[in-house]
DNA sequence: AGGAAAACTGAAATAAAATTCGGATTTTGC
DNA sequence: GCAAAATCCGAATTTTATTTCAGTTTTCCT
């Protein structure tokens, strides 16, 4: 159902304020946001955006609107951007993020208890799993299986390689013919195995 | 400074509440998710939180806990993801999603006012750009420049390009050397420019 | 060991917010 | 044209939320 171009205006302020703040505005925030004399007006502009079903309230809770859209919305969580995972990680110490990427749980498939996290990749010596310079690969802290991209550590370093593990002795392997690849996977540490990617507008493909 | 483990309990649950519902807990609805008798044990652990810069608050207003990083979170659009853009769209019609996208929009470099969208990849005719099957590639509305990849309409049906304009005829080249190159860009319909792209788990690589 | 912070209980006071009732005026869709 | 919807006013009422005060117990730090 359509909205009249007053309601629209009130669904605009919602949004925005909610975008900036987190918080909800009550109907007299509504009510002196928009200059009207009566809280009514505010309610009944609500209970038109709710018969419209563009909004859903919860009787008698405080700032309780919800935009309709949001419930087949899918969560989202904030990883953390690692430039680089030092040694000891996993004991006990956190590394400091190079920032926060967010993303939806459904396209990333994302377990939302396990903490997952991102690597930018740096180099290209997994092009031939069309993973680039630049690129934030997602992460969950699992036990890898055959032919999963792992962030593993080596030489100090964390780099991406394909975990391989055919019969009995598993190890890694670049996906660039440049790099040495069999690269022994015993008493390597597996800081995460890729989950998803996600290549920003910064670069050029 | 560091929070502990119960006060990392409170705020996750502001958090996953806050993410699902939009609408932030009262004081009241924390104490009976973690079974407190007393409100006051949902008061102090905000308060603690408040002290440890977790979370602002504002006093005597209901719901009102921001998340401190809040500021610093890059805001984020939802994208709508078409399996195929029909032909006389850009006129009127609003082509159906198959679903929501969400990303962040410092990731991709979006510009919030240029309505994005999503396209889900399909066929490996751009595998030399290292864009795959299964891929979601998110794209903006505007002129194409030389060497971006585009959305171009061809018979009917929306594929990815390479748009080539090196001196004046403009043409779309397939990144797969078995594809036909070499498509004038002449009067195509290019529906979008590629901003970003996101890989997500449901697939092997 | 001793003190401070953390993690609670219980009850009561105060402020904020939603809701309701009874209207008035203006648009808008058949 | 006319009824329904939309957009308001003003005041009173009910419910929800926050805040405060006065304690108890446990944990952590030096």
């Amino acid at each position: 159902m359509k909205l009249t171009q007053r309601q629209q205006e009130i669904l605009d302020y919602l949004q925005s304020e909610h975008r900036r703040t987190g918080i909800m505005p009550s109907t007299r925030e509504i009510q002196s946001h928009f200059g009207f004399a009566s809280q009514t007006a505010a309610v009944s502009h609500l209970r038109a955006l709710e018969k419209k079903g563009a909004i859903t309230r919860r009787e008698h809770k405080a700032r309780s609107v919800m935009f309709a859209d949001a419930a087949d919305r899918e969560p989202i969580v904030d990883v953390p951007i690692y430039g680089a995972i030092p040694a000891g990680y996993g004991d006990d110490s956190t590394p400091v993020a190079d920032g926060t990427l967010s993303v939806d749980v459904r396209s990333m498939g994302i377990d939302e208890k396990s903490k997952a996290y991102a690597l930018k990749v740096r180099g290209d010596s997994m092009i031939e799993a069309h993973i680039l310079d630049g690129d934030h690969v997602v992460l969950e802290y699992r036990e890898p299986r055959d032919q999963d991209i792992v962030a593993a550590l080596i030489d100090g370093e964390t780099t991406l390689k394909r975990f391989i593990q055919n019969n009995r002795k598993p190890f890694l392997k670049a996906e660039n013919p440049e790099y040495p690849d069999l690269i022994p996977a015993q008493e390597l540490l597996i800081q995460g195995v890729m989950v998803g990617l996600v290549r920003g507008a910064a670069r050029r493909w």
